[in-house]
DNA sequence: GGTGGTACGCACCATAAAGTAAGTACTCGT
DNA sequence: ACGAGTACTTACTTTATGGTGCGTACCACC
């Protein structure tokens, strides 16, 4: 019998009912959760700038957003100790490798948009 | 007053809260629409077809799913009036076009997915 | 000394999305 | 005549998402 060589990565199928990567592109494509990966790729923000940059998003639904993209490892969080608080956001490596694939995505939706609602 | 040499897109800012950009990337990234468009986007299939490829979708949300990706011009319906009735869906070029987008974004989730879950 | 700014957390309620289960129509095979 | 197969629809329930408002901690400014 052949074996296999090991492969370097290994890629789960997002067809299967209970595989986590379920999980991960639900995060990943969640309403603020594009938004948030797409504003921060663009630059590092404060708290206040992020919810101003993204218009309509609630001071609840932007925490917790951020906290789960956190957790998933895509967002830093930096908080300085000075008074009045100050806390920054950025993305990690990880998060920049999939704003990469998610700015191609969401720029043709900004592209698109206007003849896909015309369509109706 | 200078005439605006009519451009060929219309880039909207998705951004902004009351653009129609938001309402399409809702639809784009919704939790079965993503996995219906990867679907459809490496072979056509029937109903019956697409129901076992994505493992855990009830027929309500199929049947809703298809709805809205036909609407926005993604997803084409081909019925037969045969008996058993039969249905093909297929994506439109709007829609491989947008497949384009999606695949990568997928495949990166599916090649990543161990690595984010296990960061807990 | 009251007000405002910052970055939240928490509790409560409303709405939207999704799951569950059953029903429909029609015909073929047994 | 009964059950299976196809592609759904409808009604009901549960879960997820989202909105509102209030509280916190501390200081700077007026």
């Amino acid at each position: 019998m052949t074996e296999n060589p090991a492969p370097a990565i290994r890629a789960t199928n997002v067809f299967a009912a209970n595989c986590p990567s379920r999980r991960v592109l639900d995060h990943v494509t969640s309403k603020w959760g594009v938004l948030v990966i797409v504003a921060l790729a663009q630059s590092p923000m404060r708290w206040g700038a992020l919810r101003r940059r993204i218009e309509g998003v609630s001071e609840k639904m932007l925490a917790q957003t951020l906290r789960t993209l956190e957790a998933d490892g895509f967002v830093l969080r930096e908080a300085q100790p000075t008074i009045p608080p100050r806390v920054d956001y950025s993305l990690t490596p990880l998060g920049r490798s999939l704003a990469a694939r998610l700015i191609p995505l969401v720029t043709w939706v900004g592209n698109n948009a206007d003849e896909i609602v015309g369509a109706h």
